[in-house]
DNA sequence: ACTGTTGTGCAAAACGTTTTGGAAACCTAG
DNA sequence: CTAGGTTTCCAAAACGTTTTGCACAACAGT
């Protein structure tokens, strides 16, 4: 009993797909022929065209992209590196990163690396293999710094929302954390609140600095800053410990982060203070549950569509000519959107 | 003046990486023997091997995964087609299929088509041209269904949570609908309600039908449907009107999804009635804002981590043998989240 | 001395395109 | 009839790998 090449053996098999080469010889000319018909890269006689076109549709033949990218020299696919996709900020970003690369005909692949370095350094490797024609950064996990370094200037890299510590010269797009904070900081003021609270990001994360001395600066009065990570958790955990120990000396607190603010708020509510007649709650982001929450809250919302967008239209617009972006950065206005988080401040 | 081959224009341009034949040529041997030094695939003189590893080192070498995915005949990339990425559903969704694809290392594809059929044309394009070596569908717009069954029985496809009216033959991976229906329904009537109002999504999708008939046999009481499409907005109008129109003779709101359930909130307050003391609401999905929400909503968790992952898994399983999936069905759990926004009926 | 066996490395084919320099045939104008 | 132009098509090279068959040497066992 023979083995037949392809297929056959049960239907579930893929079976060899047709090639240029099998469109030729079926129409009876060069596969030169077929490509020039299908690129219209040069002029064909409209008779063998037609009969070209017609043996195509027949046998079902569609070019293979790889031998297409190989000869071309690159693939019209980027990367699109972040941290991690279920969280609706970079959910957002990620949208905005597709839209961009569609538009321009290239496909976008995901890198999720949940902050893990060696995934990092996996997903990397396919810029240094060239199966991607650039990167749109956006994690800034501190461990890759140095990897990303040496990247830089030899693959097209484009830094969104994450000014990486230290690394120049590189194409970034970001929101305007400071007047983010400096919006806050000018409300809070407004609204007659002289102290308050700051849950700040990482101190390694320029972002959440920004935030923080944005908010300092325009705000005046007196501040006391505690340090989270950007989790619920550490929220209700920092204002928990300062309720009790002794109590909250002040009538608003600024979250870095919605999630942090959601965690405040929870441990206010437990400890029988009510926002925002008691105290007036700020967060940053305005992911979708700020709107939702109850009450809602006074938030910065963060440009993270437009900031994928444009970091990936900025890079691609290099990567189409073939160069490595040079250090440019672009700067997303962040708007204030006032809630019921917020009133007053209590006298 | 003479133009350089490569880069020298100007420090941003790209210059032509070492490819393998300049490995071999700077240490002498054959590129079948530096093939062989990195691959493993045959023995090499140790001595020898050193030699070409320093050369690759020193040369930066990479090779090329292009010509090396042309020459295996797959990608080892695989895409995820999802209508809406900024949905936390499918961002958790993706989240799992991307864990499952880089544990086999796999790249995947994000192909976000906004419930535009050009867009996923597109990207089902680039699965006929064997750019990618299989796909997770999950979008369902109707107008698809054909082309879909097109590809279905040439290249590996996976269903993830959308049974495609008329798609068999398939390898699907969904939650369980028709129990999540159910346990809303037992829910309820344990709860003393026998009137409700049932806000189902669109009729086109199995997976909305399942959740509303799984109800309706529990439950057992009366219940007045509507369809909506699964959107903030239609939640909110859908029960308005009924407001409007005579009043919402029932106890309880069963919205098909969260967001038409936060809509249908947004109207019940508005029209002064409280949840759940006048009237219990429940949703479908439990995104993240459900739990944030005031009152925190009852609602049925739905699996999305899991069902991509369980989606994505099991279509590589046939991909990396080059075989295309047969029809199977993978059912996941689905839980009842109770929360505050249900309550003993109203008497 | 013959026959294997093992170790080592290379040449050439193959993967499926696009690109480029001509060749052949035909036309046109002088 | 010839020089130059057009039209139409093809052969071959190139993109950068991996794979396979083979050559050559060295060495062992008989």
């Amino acid at each position: 009993m023979t083995r037949e090449p392809y297929g056959a053996d049960h239907h579930t098999a893929v079976r060899r797909p047709a090639s240029i080469k099998d469109v030729a010889a079926a129409a009876g000319v060069s596969p030169t022929t077929v490509s020039h018909v299908l690129s219209g890269n040069r002029p064909v006689n409209e008779h063998t065209a037609a009969r070209v076109r017609s043996v195509v549709n027949r046998l079902g033949y569609v070019p293979a992209s790889l031998a297409r990218s190989l000869q071309a020299g690159s693939t019209s696919v980027i990367g699109l590196l972040i941290p991690d996709i279920s969280n609706t900020f970079f959910a957002e970003l990620a949208k905005g990163a597709e839209d961009a690369a569609h538009d321009l005909g290239y496909g976008l692949i995901l890198c999720n690396t949940e902050f893990d370095a060696d995934r990092e350094d996996r997903y990397l490797g396919m810029i240094r293999s060239r199966f991607i024609d650039g990167m749109v950064y956006a994690s800034g996990s501190p461990p890759s710094r140095r990897r990303l370094e040496a990247l830089m200037g030899k693959f097209p890299i484009a830094l969104a929302d994450e000014e990486v510590e230290g690394l120049e010269g590189a194409l970034i797009a970001s929101a305007d954390h400071e007047a983010g904070g400096r919006l806050v900081g000018e409300h809070l003021r407004s609204l007659g609140h002289r102290r308050a609270l700051m849950l700040t990001g990482p101190r390694a994360l320029k972002s959440s600095v920004a935030r923080a001395s944005g908010f300092v600066r325009a705000f005046g009065g007196e501040v006391v800053e505690r340090v989270g990570d950007f989790k619920e958790g550490s929220g209700y955990r920092l204002v928990a410990k300062l309720l009790q120990d002794g109590g909250l000396d002040c009538t608003a607190v600024f979250a870095a982060n919605d999630l942090m603010a959601f965690g405040a708020l929870t441990a206010l509510r437990e400890a029988g203070l009510s926002v925002p007649e008691d105290i007036s709650v700020v967060g940053f982001d305005d992911i979708r549950a700020a709107s939702l929450a109850h009450p809602p809250l006074t938030t910065v919302h963060q440009p993270a569509y437009d900031v994928g967008r444009t970091a990936t239209a900025q890079l691609l617009q290099y990567v189409t000519r073939g160069e490595v972006p040079p250090a440019s950065r672009h700067t997303l206005p962040v708007e204030l959107r006032v809630r019921g988080s917020t009133a007053p401040a209590a006298r």
